[in-house]
Formats: C-alpha cells, structure tokens, sequence
RNA sequence: GCCCAGGUAGCUCAGUUGGUAGAGCAUGCGACUGAAAAUCGCAGUGUCGGUGGUUCGAUUCCACUCCUGGGCA
C-alpha cells in the first residue's frame, strides 16, 4: 500500500511549525522541511527555523543542512526530501513536510520534468549574459534560438529569461521542449494537508512581533556571520528576509527601525503570494484551518478532534 | 505679528495655458517546472483644504479663511 504523508503548509508566519510539532508528537512523526530558506544553517534565527529544544523533541529533517555559498534548488530538494521520507517510514514514522515553499510542495505532488542538471558554467554565463545585455535583449536571442520557451516568457522576466537560457545552452534543448517530456510525475504518495490560511492582518501582526523576537534572538550577529563570509548578495540565502535589510543596518546605512519596517513589508508582501499559491494548488485532500495557530492546544477539543481524525485519515 | 513655500489617491509628489486628474510606492487580485523568502502580470481609489467671487464651466484665476513647514521678529 502507498505510503501516507501529511503535508502542512501555509504562509509566513501562520503557526506551522508549531502544529506540526504537536502532530509529530501525537503521532510519532519526523518533521521535514519544505521551506527554501530554512535549509541554511546560519539562517536558523531569521527563517523562523526550529530551535535546538525543538529538533531534540521531535526528528527534524533537511533543516540547516546547506552552505549559503552552495544554493539549493527544487530538484535537490525533491531528492533529499523523498530520502527524507523513506527514512521516516522505515523508522515506522509520519512524514511530515512541514514550510511555505509552493514549488517545492508542487515537486513532490506534480513532479519534475526530466531536465538534467545544466553545468554550472552555463548558469554563470546565462547570468552574466543577462546582466550585461538585460531582460529585453536576452528574450530577443531567446524567441531566434528557442521560440517555444521565448513564447511562454516575458521580456520583462530577469530569472526566468536566465534559466530558459542557461538550459539551452547547458543541455542543448529548451526548457519548453523539455517541459513537454514526461516528467518524474508524483511522488508515490498519498499526501494530505492541513492548509493554514489566516487574514493577512492577522499575519502581519505576527510578522512584526516575530521581528521583535528575532533582534532578540540574535538576528544582527547571525547576518554579520553571513557577512564575513563575503559572498555573492545575489546569492539566496544572502536575500532572505531580513539578510539585505540588516546588512544595510550593518553598513550603517539604515536605522534598525527602518530595516524592520522594510523586512516586515516584504514578509507581509510574501505572505500574499504564498496564499494565491496555495489556493490554486492541489495538495491532495486537505483540512483548511483560516486562523493562525500557536499549537493543537488552541483550538477546542472538537476541533483538536476533527484535525486528529483528518491526519488518522491519511494514514 | 510679518514674509515665503506648501495643502491633489493610504504615503511621496506631478499636472491641468479654465472643460472635475496621474506616476512611484503601499494595497488588492493573479501567474509560477532545478537560486521560488525569487521573479513577473493586472487592477482600483480621489468632496484636487474650506467658503465665496469671476465664468457657460473653477481643482486651475481672484478674495477671504483654516492648516503645515521655513524665515524674520
């Protein structure tokens, strides 16, 4: 019989961790990370990431397990994450995938299409390449050398426009052509979510106060640990929520009031398309709960029950 | 008290040689296939500070008035 996996996912700051923490404990789960910032290391304070209480409480999987220097990508994490996986049921464990990726979530319920990975010479020339001659010209080349893809994308579309050409280039096909092989499908699976879906107000209230508690938690040294690593600011882990901002404080060219309201705006801006993701995404059945959680403790014991009876249902 | 500069979208401002207005940001909605906490698309909103005058018509010109900032006292 298919493998069950409970899949929690929902915006920034809406309580996923913290339910998923209680239903692992319930059910004897391993909590996996689906979140594409959470995988670094020296991010833990500014991603919100589990605590090291918590990770002793609960199995915890995939969270800080990257360099900032070495980004990751969909397809790693799709790899890690089904290992991940595997490793929970043999152990007789719940998987649980637990952040507020979309594609990633998307990975493993829809699939990937077969591109293989394109040579890192080709993603810094198509990087280069955009820089020098912008988003415009590089559709341009794209509608002479691949019209399919160059069809689908906008010449507005820097990062887009740069991955349809570093995979022509890196693989000798476009990425249209190779969207229309089959791809890995899903994951064999069956996956349910439970889908957190709170007012954006409501969010942005608890962006702010977890803002407070970060510089509390030693946000600013963790980016000047990222700084003196001196790396590429393009890199993703060097733009995450809050990176830029209290590099700016750092470099004395922000207050920190200034940097929290830039961060709290952006993560508040986040949050909206997280939601549109999830609302047009199927995560197979799903039990919609549009509050923000603090724990299972919270809600009533008829709701704590219905939510128990939703993830006994999976499995 | 006097002089100057301003009061136009939630914010910062542009504009209308008189025919009731527009950008950026914010906000809302949407898209999303290997760096996705990324990247991109679409949309709405106004007693144009108040009152009166001139005018076919005033947000625009005039008078008075209120408010804000700066300067002088």
């Amino acid at each position: 019989m298919t493998p069950a996996a409970l899949l929690i996912a929902g915006p920034t700051a809406s309580g996923k961790s913290a339910l998923a923490l209680d239903l692992a404990r319930a059910f004897g789960g391993t909590i996996i990370n689906t979140d594409s910032m959470q995988v670094y290391a020296e991010l833990r304070v500014l991603t919100a990431g589990p605590t090291p209480a918590e990770e002793a409480m609960v199995p915890h999987s995939l969270y800080g397990v990257r360099a900032p220097a070495e980004p990751g990508s969909v397809a790693w994490w799709r790899g890690a994450a089904l290992a991940a996986m595997a490793a929970a049921r043999d152990a007789g464990r719940l998987p649980i995938l637990c952040g507020g990726t979309g594609l990633y979530f998307a990975a493993l319920t829809e699939g990937l299409s077969p591109i293989p990975p394109v040579p890192e010479t080709a993603r810094t020339a198509a990087r280069a390449l955009l820089a020098d001659i912008g988003p415009a010209a590089l559709h341009e080349r794209l509608a002479q050398a691949d019209p399919a893809t160059a069809a689908r994308l906008r010449p507005t579309d820097p990062q887009r426009l740069a991955r349809a050409w570093e995979v022509l280039a890196g693989t000798g096909r476009g990425l249209a052509a190779w969207q229309a092989q089959p791809g890995t499908g899903p994951a064999p699976w069956r996956f349910g979510a439970i889908l957190l879906d709170p007012p954006r107000e409501t969010l942005r209230a608890a962006i702010a106060a977890r803002w407070a508690g970060m510089l509390a938690g030693g946000a600013m040294a963790e980016v000047a640990a990222l700084l003196d690593q001196d790396l590429d600011p393009s890199l993703p882990a060097m733009r995450a929520h809050g990176v830029p901002e209290l590099a700016a404080v750092a470099a004395g060219a922000i207050t920190p009031e200034e940097a929290g309201r830039r961060a709290c705006l952006a993560m508040g801006q986040y949050t909206k398309r997280q939601a549109t993701w999830f609302r047009h995404h199927d995560l197979g059945p799903t039990h919609r709960i549009y509050a923000r959680t603090t724990g299972l403790a919270q809600f009533s014991e008829s709701r704590q029950a219905e939510i128990i009876a939703f993830v006994h249902g999976l499995r």
